[in-house]
DNA sequence: TCCCAATGGATTCTTTTTAGACCAAGCTTG
DNA sequence: CAAGCTTGGTCTAAAAAGAATCCATTGGGA
């Protein structure tokens, strides 16, 4: 019997304040350039005293995701797209036996999200998600993927968020957030599984186009295409199959027939 | 542009432990005669001082659901099954328009974790999921239901939870825990949407045999026949239709084409 | 130009939380 | 029975966070 009490909070206040903008940055919701509001302003939302708050933006602004301008026009601003994972270190733990119910749970939400997306969608959500694509190109590109591995992957996150959010739905955009977040912390447990960026941006791409066609069973087959690569590789990375197979009825449509015809 | 800022934890820490524990014993992780472990292994896990925990601990004996006894053999015990509202007020808030997203996601989500649920439940899940429609029977039986309605709509989140349980992926567990937290303030918004006690046994009665047939149609047929029936009440409530209707491919198979044969 | 409003920066004082030690009660075991 | 362990109950000093006030800078508007 394991106890089920988790962490009650940040061991130190203002660290779920830098968990808080951190997170917000690496998934995207703020960019660089983007201006915060007031330490008045943000100390009153988040609910705690301003001396607190600005012991949190010390910190950001010391790992560069910030920086402070005084003045009248002054202000907080984010810095920088990319924050190190130092600054997240969610509460929440994983035990290794339960990774493989993190790409479980990914097979039963995911395809439906993305089809509800397609739904929703509007130029914004498509043009936001294309230019996540960009960056991760450049990032190829450049040869940076294995300099700058969890840059790329934090890139991915807030592709799979981006689709959520084009839901317009906040509540799937909250379970997309629980999801995600225990997807990193599964990534950073599973010996960094080595993500083979070109197969991860070409079927993003065809993703994002399947999404745009609205095709919902066209979305199912690149999404299952999209988790079975995903499968594969935790089994390579771990030498072990998967705990359970993947159950019949979360599998496309399609690839029953063609199995149950073969 | 609103704030994405939420409140980064409870004003004072001794409420985050109150609502961990009160939210454990609401969803039934935690029932009447449990022994909790000793005030110093509690306030080890949470990462609170054992002076902190102590405040929780008589809080919750004031209102109560835990009982304290000294000694040796003593400790901590759950008093009572029940527990009051104002223990656990939420932290994140969900705007009116939102609340038909929580039936929305329901809708994404809740269908697949029971067909899921259905391939890896033991005996010991229809037990308690049995267990918790005794206990709202008897809440009915005893005309009840309109003077502990909370009572009654706990029992029910607890029996959901438990489908999310019975699938034995920690990850939907954490996902449906974020869902029925948000379904938990959409039933406050949402003017106490009048549950009709005999219908809501009568179809968990019907999940559960589905469930337990393992027929997968069935448990999507009887699951939409829920979700259903709570998108017709939430439309009475508010005198409103939903604001958007509800996605094909999220309906059953039999349905689609039931309609498209007539 | 000059004043004002808004910004971050810094100080002070109070309350809350922490960490640790110590006590009293009561079961368990030798 | 008696020693020893674990339990909750209590207290104290130090650290952290909160609340409030004042300062310095800067940009925009009268």
């Amino acid at each position: 019997m394991e106890l089920p009490f988790k962490p009650v909070g940040p061991r130190r206040t203002f660290e779920g304040a830098v968990e808080q903008i951190a997170e917000q940055v690496r998934l995207g919701e703020l960019s660089a350039g983007d201006r915060l509001p007031s330490e008045r302003d943000l100390a009153a939302a988040m609910q705690i005293s301003r001396a607190t708050l600005r012991e949190a933006v010390r910190v950001l602004a010391d790992a560069g995701v910030l920086e402070v301008k005084p003045g009248s026009a002054g202000g907080i601003f984010v810095a920088s797209d990319y924050v190190p994972l130092e600054l997240l270190r969610s509460k929440s733990d994983l035990r290794l036996g339960e990774v493989a119910g993190v790409l479980e749970a990914r097979r039963l939400f995911e395809p439906r999200v993305a089809q509800l997306a397609a739904l929703n969608a509007r130029e914004e959500d498509f043009a936001h998600l294309a230019r996540i694509l960009e960056a991760q190109k450049k990032l190829l590109a450049e040869g940076d993927v294995l300099e700058h591995e969890d840059r790329f992957l934090q890139l991915d996150t807030q592709f799979h968020l981006r689709i959520a959010r084009a839901t317009g739905n906040s509540t799937i955009v909250s379970l997309m957030r629980t999801l995600l977040r225990r997807l990193e912390i599964a990534r950073d447990l599973a010996l960094h599984e080595p993500p083979v960026a070109p197969w991860v941006i070409d079927i993003h791409e065809r993703t994002l186009a399947a999404i745009r066609s609205a095709d919902h069973q066209r979305i199912e087959e690149v999404m299952d295409e999209h988790l079975a690569g995903m499968e594969r590789a935790w089994q390579q990375a771990t030498d072990r199959a998967l705990v359970r197979p993947v159950p019949d009825f979360l599998r496309p449509v399609a690839e029953r027939a063609r199995r149950d015809g073969a």
